[in-house]
DNA sequence: TTTACATATGAATAATTATTTATATATAAT
DNA sequence: ATTATATATAAATAATTATTCATATGTAAA
């Protein structure tokens, strides 16, 4: 297994559906198939996607009967998805100049 | 270019030398030849990173004679990358229970 | 103790992204 | 004007990552 780096944090933030999968998640816990059903993606997919967010440490799981219940590894993981939840926050800055604007296609 | 979305912010934050380029902007503006020679890496693959970075208005640019000088397009970009920067805190939750001991290889 | 259900895995393929190399452009200095 | 310097770009290749599909595993119910 990889070790924990930002970098690695970052890649498993940088997917749409581990992304969606991480903000199901910081609501409340859910089986597998909850998530395949919300998300109306495949299971096979769905679940590696959790693999990975798994293996990188960014969520757990344990099992309930036939379900398998996955929840985030930690609550700081809900603070940095709300940081940057609004991407217009981060890029509200256009920078006027000439050159930046030639910049611009 | 591609909309900007909170995925594409941290695709750009996913990669080890774009993110490190953010780091020392965030610390000071610099000009490419100046991040080319404090990272070691290829001028035009810097350049590369810097386009991207730029096309997904993470980082704006001017010219200054010879030089092109890049920094951040936003403070908030400062506090994402100061929320993630220690790993550690993010995942520092190890569950205890049998079943995600298990699942750990 | 067979059948159904929920989830995981592995192998194959498809798609995306990173890196290199060679070259172009724009400014500045001679 | 010519040359040097700083940066950008484009095309080719290499590397990584995502997706699909087929199948396996483990639990529960009949």
């Amino acid at each position: 297994m990889d070790k924990i780096t930002d970098v690695n944090i970052y890649k498993m933030l940088s997917d749409e559906i581990r992304l969606k999968i991480l903000k199901m998640l910081s609501i409340k816990n859910m089986a597998v198939g909850a998530i395949v059903e919300e998300t109306g993606i495949d299971q096979p997919l769905i679940s590696h996607k959790l693999k990975e967010l798994r293996e990188n440490g960014l969520t757990v799981s344990y099992r309930s009967g036939k379900n398998i219940i996955y929840s985030l590894s930690s609550d700081s993981l809900k603070r940095v998805i709300s940081v940057v939840e609004d991407a217009g926050n981060i890029v509200d800055h256009v920078c006027n100049c000439v050159e930046c604007k030639e910049n611009d296609e």
